[in-house]
DNA sequence: ATCTTACATGTCGAATTTGACATGTCAAGA
DNA sequence: TCTTGACATGTCAAATTCGACATGTAAGAT
């Protein structure tokens, strides 16, 4: 039985808490946002699939016909042997770094005009990832003191590709005819 | 029309520089690898998908029954677009990022283990970007000079990840019980 | 009482992406 | 001459992902 990403981020998430389908969704508009995304429309079939793979099990139903489900023990059994995998999808995929290799079609202050506002939207990132970080409450499980690194991790990233976005504006700018030596 | 990001990322490498499906494909599996991927079975499909569109043409047969392709002008005009409109994918996505969310399931020495070996990646990911920045030509066309560009993001983002994980590691390791007030 | 919003689950078709299968050419070295 | 490896293009089924459609409940405000 294969787990897709999806299957082995659900089972992570109900690994630390049961949760209803709509509190995953919520999961992954939020913190997870940032490295992994899922809709609704994936994630209700996914999570019926690992039902069915015994992976996880309903353990209570809710109010308006909500069902909370929690990881069996081969499902979280099923998390720690993906995480100490080796690394398949070490691939990492972004649009908005695809497009730098692309920025050489527009004229110069045009590409540089972008990349600063790039450098904008970076800072933007972490003012939103500081003030998540002072919603987190004071490590009631070990899950949170991991979201506290995790965003550690965002925050060092977004602050390094907003001064990326500056010099690279300016070096775009500046740099005039190549020098070549 | 509308047109995929992988049709996007098609036009701009053609636009730069005819080239062959293979050739476009091994641009995916080389510069483009760390942003974005496609394997040739969807990159064939794809070119004869925006010759139909009109944006590429084929401007040469060669040796091995290989055609060579170009932007055409409405296809440059894409690109350009595409490049100013507001950025829609803006997410990142990152099996890598995502399994920190779950090392709090594997025993702490493990999980700091497992940082120290993704710092090691990092690290490793870096010589590789420094090898191939010394076998960038010397700016014989703009996109070579943005090349550069890119991997100097690439080179502060594997930097700060190896960092990162030293840091988480050591937080980890060093934390200890959490410190209840 | 009605309205709005958050909660809650699902299906379906289309687009995207992957991996396997399939085929053939050309150049260089053994 | 033969064999290997790089060059070169394609198809197909399956898996993944997305966006739209569809439906219904419970709580709180007006």
């Amino acid at each position: 039985m294969k787990v897709s990403t999806l299957g082995h981020a659900l089972l992570g998430l109900l690994s630390a808490q049961p949760m209803t389908g709509y509190d995953l969704t919520a999961a992954f508009d939020q913190s997870l946002a940032n490295v992994w995304s899922a809709r609704h429309s994936q994630i209700y079939p996914e999570l019926a699939k690992l039902v069915g793979a015994g992976l996880i099990e309903q353990t209570e139903a809710g109010p308006r016909g909500s069902k909370r489900y929690a990881a069996t023990a081969a499902g979280e059994a099923e998390v720690r042997h993906w995480l100490q995998g080796r690394a398949p999808g070490d691939a990492l995929r972004s649009e908005r770094l695809l497009r730098v290799f692309f920025l050489w079609m527009l004229r110069p202050a045009d590409a540089a005009a972008y990349l600063r506002a790039e450098a904008v939207r970076h800072r933007e990132q972490v003012a939103r990832y500081e003030s998540v970080g002072n919603e987190i409450p004071v490590e009631r499980h070990p899950a949170d003191r991991w979201g506290r690194i995790a965003l550690e991790a965002g925050i060092r990233y977004e602050n390094t590709m907003a001064e990326w976005a500056l010099w690279a504006a300016d070096e775009i700018e500046g740099g005039g005819p190549v020098p070549v030596t």
